[in-house]
DNA sequence: CTGTTAGCGCTTTCAC
DNA sequence: GTGAAAGCGCTAACAG
């Protein structure tokens, strides 16, 4: 009479145990993926009885105890700031495949990181990648009361680790170049300069050029938008310069574009142009743009070095890097 | 002495209703959105210590009670399956908006669905997004023991609900549109026919072109992928139709670079070309393709309706559909 | 190897 | 209004 208890919810570990006539502890101890000790027999019965029941586990209640959840927060920007696509398939597959889930949080600004930090969603997750730059190491500490924070969006305080690509190498590389080509003045068409990363990234630039004496004759900001690659192409402050570096290949298709227009026959192309992030958009014909990229298997293979130890991780005192590499195209 | 427990973890309940001088009931209900009864002084006092405290709760804890998460799974293919980010950026923060949190799981193969089938992680989510059309209904419902699935793959069983764009009425309006321009054969370059929606759209364009009195000359197969576009357009069974259809927009991207290269001075074009999906892409000066969307707001905002009252999006019966509109540009 | 016993942190009866 | 107490489903001591 009792032993119909339970109705309509999912069987739990206790009717399991029941079923194979075995305690709720041995139960746990064979269903469980690490090796406890148990009978033979008894196990048998036990796996026996889970899927005649058609037992899951509730890992909410798992991780009451485990004190670990198997889940990764994933902050992120708008998503259309995911310059590349390819990057989050890879991430999320990668993390999928250590028997971790990927739970996503989208920060469109400082605000709404505020938001989160007042409401508490998401906590106790098992450790935070932040690839949104609304949000410093510090807060997002906080907010997910946890250690375990990798920051990827360029930030960094002494307490989080942070993977980032190794811009000044492929910077270099294109600049080189573009000098050995005799490229001798340039413009720069820039990103939102509220970043880190994107003050670095020009900073890196100007370094280059002086060293390589290339002159820079203009300095446009965009905000790495298709739109305002072409609205900076289109500015009267528009130089004439041998070579255009763009610090997105977003921005540099807007400039390629408004430059095709207005000089449909000119061939040779009356600038070199250079552009950022290597989008797989720029494998497209119609946008053979040269650029500057990393591998993302390389990147990802850290972020998951991470995950599996932290404190291991956080133990190489140094921010790691990941290097970066200039792929020549047409327009170069 | 004993006051001094849980010294390094987070703060719990018990600590705030200890340190606000109540009972773990009071303080519970004291911090409750909706409204318990409390005495005001003893609310503000429960209150204060939260702060005080940074007191966040567990809402895994919770929901070993409450039996909700709010966490709602979203199942994709592989993520350059997604069409149109745009959708993606806009779900997510109307799921965020309304309290929830999205748990990514990308799911490239059947295999992979009966791997999260028997380790069950992620279970226990609120509802689950099938954009992923490797997932059957019923599968989905027994991943989740849940009910509570929206099928957004254009599968349904007769059990859970499902929103799809009606892509009948873009399509008529996009052979109308060629129909009225004189074309009197086409060419249909299509996608990856295993999937449900890829037949019922090439089922649609040759309806409207049996319509419209338009003769399909050749019908190529890709995989919706700018690179089996090339391919089509390249293949020796390319016809020499007045129009092209494309069952998406990068492979109509492939085709229009194909044959940029092969006639670089036709003009006006050899045949007018028409994609599928209306990607941000098209916006571009270099693609500007003709092309089949749909209002992405009305989208989500029909999955929203069904997140916030799943039982009542069941009621209505039939399944949900949003319309597609053609949109021209200059290659049509 | 096995079963009993405590909880994990929170909400919710149910009496007062 | 309030608090004591009973769990949610599971795992981790601790004795046997």
């Amino acid at each position: 009479m009792d032993s119909s208890r339970k109705r309509r919810s999912s069987p739990t570990i206790a009717d399991v145990a029941e079923l194979a006539g075995v305690s709720r502890a041995i139960a746990s101890r064979a269903l469980s993926s690490e090796n406890r000790p148990v009978s033979a027999d008894k196990r048998a019965r036990v796996l026996e009885a889970a899927e005649k029941l058609g037992f899951k586990p509730n890992l909410l209640a798992r991780s009451l105890t485990t004190k670990t959840v198997n889940l990764i927060a994933v902050i992120v920007n708008h998503i259309h700031d995911f310059s590349d696509l390819d990057l989050f398939d890879l991430l999320i597959g990668e993390i999928q495949s250590i028997g971790k889930q990927v739970i996503f949080l989208r920060v469109g600004s400082v605000e709404r990181i505020e938001d989160f930090l007042r409401n508490g969603v998401a906590y106790h997750v098992d450790a935070a990648l932040v690839f949104s730059d609304f949000a410093d190491a510090a807060s997002v500490r906080k907010m997910f009361r946890s250690d375990d924070v990798l920051m990827l969006n360029g930030m960094h305080d002494g307490s989080s680790p942070s993977v980032v690509p190794d811009e000044a190498i492929g910077i270099a590389e294109a600049v080189a170049d573009a000098a050995a080509k005799g490229v001798r003045s340039a413009a720069l068409v820039t990103g939102r300069v509220s970043s880190p990363v994107e003050q670095q990234r020009i900073a890196n630039y100007k370094a280059e050029m002086a060293k390589r004496g290339i002159r820079l004759l203009a300095e446009l900001r965009g905000d790495y938008s298709y739109q305002s690659g072409r609205l900076a192409a289109q500015s009267p402050e528009w130089p004439t310069p041998d070579a255009v570096f763009c610090t997105s290949d977003a921005m540099a298709m807007g400039v390629m574009d408004v430059h095709r227009e207005a000089f449909p026959d000119s061939n040779p192309e009356r600038f070199r142009l250079y552009g950022f992030d290597n989008l797989s958009l720029t494998d497209f014909e119609a946008y053979p743009i040269s650029s500057i990229g990393y591998d993302k298997g390389a990147y990802v293979a850290e972020i998951l070095r991470f995950l599996s130890d932290p404190a291991a991780f956080a133990d190489g005192r140094a921010d790691v890097t990941v290097p970066t590499f200039f792929v020549p195209r047409a327009t170069s």
